[in-house]
DNA sequence: AAGTGGTCTAGACCACTCC
DNA sequence: GAGTGGTCTAGACCACTTA
């Protein structure tokens, strides 16, 4: 027999130990995990604490539970990844650089088709289209493509545009509720390699990102960065 | 004066009454939130069960805490965003394709220096070194380029790899805690062009990984994608 | 020093599944 | 029907921060 282990009256200690039993292979992928009652036994701590880690293995993905059947190491782990959505000024800035933004053109128009169709089924007949570049230390950075519901966002033409992103007005100003977000890699057309700076056809990291405030979209916006964007995150 | 609300006794419930409060403006951003004391009192429900809400925001991203100075609405909101690690057979069979893989080559070999250097500071002499072609429908999709750490994964060679990817082996086999993600674009090589039958210079969608099992590092891979892959996500 | 969040406990009841 | 996880409660103590 082991001598009785310390207790573990931390979650976070708990978490620890079941992590560790499964990185160590103790219980395998698929493998049965015993019920909370008895890990709360053996940790000699209340079943709440181990419930806690147990739902924090979950979180990560680690970890599958249902009622009855019980808890079992995931098999195929579908993990989830985490990534915090970059805010471009703050991506810059953490870069030791100096973040600005000019202001390409900004106006009314009636969206092309596939912008329409983000929009909803009465595609609205106009919309607020602004197109920006972010710089880093004066260079080119990011190209933002943006189309935004006049309904929405009433005031943004009065807004001095070259002072405050778009974006950090919307983040301060409008509540918002959902967001999609998509990635991709696109070869830079000729009009953007002129505004980024690039050879034609270089390799553009692509994020669309549609916004809506209780099924009322806000605004789609596509941003363009150059080649040395990377989206980082930790599982 | 209101009529007495219905009590929320569920933290779910607390949790979307505090969402609601912030999307609809009740509480802006940078400002103070009542304390979980006041919450509970008010929402005729226990502390933990607006703590556990609160904890929920938090993880969201959407407010910040402190003891002593009590939670705020999270002033820029650095939202986290969520989504699931793509495993590329499932991906392909999502959309309703035919997944198969090809094995370019496997071997051991002496990786280079930006690969060992992942694998930790005392680098690997040799890795196993493993490059496949993912094919949906019979056409070429994510080109996947792997270092294996022969310490962690010593099975690896005497496994049928045309059988069963490697990346399902290790989910299945070797337990995992730790993982890094990076995501970029880059322009197609001469070779991967090759590979996935693409023009030389085509956008690629990049997908790094590092994984560890306990600060030793298990694999390194590297996946290329063409046009038409995107990596989709909501908040 | 005091106030707020962070966490633990012990017990209870409910909800969902599987047998 | 019975067993497991999911959640709530009421109270308590601790830890961190700010005043």
């Amino acid at each position: 027999m082991t001598a009785a282990a310390p207790a573990l009256s931390s979650w976070r200690a708990v978490l620890a130990e079941l992590e560790r039993r499964i990185a160590e292979g103790d219980w395998r992928p698929g493998e049965l995990i015993p019920k909370e009652v008895d890990l709360a036994g053996e940790f000699g701590c209340s079943r709440a604490t181990v419930n806690r880690a147990l739902t924090a293995l979950v979180g990560a993905g680690l970890v599958e539970r249902r009622r009855r059947a019980g808890s079992r190491v995931a098999l195929a782990p579908v993990r989830r990844g985490v990534f915090d959505v970059p805010i471009i000024r703050r991506e810059v800035e953490a870069l030791g650089a100096a973040h600005a933004h000019l202001v390409l053109s900004a106006k009314d128009e009636k969206p092309p088709a596939p912008i329409a169709g983000r929009f909803g089924a009465p595609a609205p007949k106009r919309l607020f289209h602004i197109r920006t570049l972010h710089l880093a230390d004066g260079r080119p950075w990011v190209f933002e493509d943006r189309w935004l519901s006049r309904a929405e966002a009433p005031d943004i033409a009065a807004l001095d545009l070259e002072a405050l992103s778009v974006n950090e007005w919307l983040v301060r100003t409008v509540p918002m509720t959902a967001c999609d977000l998509v990635f991709r890699a696109e070869n830079a057309t000729a009009e953007e390699a002129e505004i980024l700076d690039l050879p034609i056809g270089a390799a553009l990291f692509i994020t669309e990102r549609t916004t809506w405030r209780s099924d009322a979209p806000i605004t789609y916006v596509r941003l363009a960065a150059g080649p040395g964007y990377s989206l980082k995150s930790r599982l």
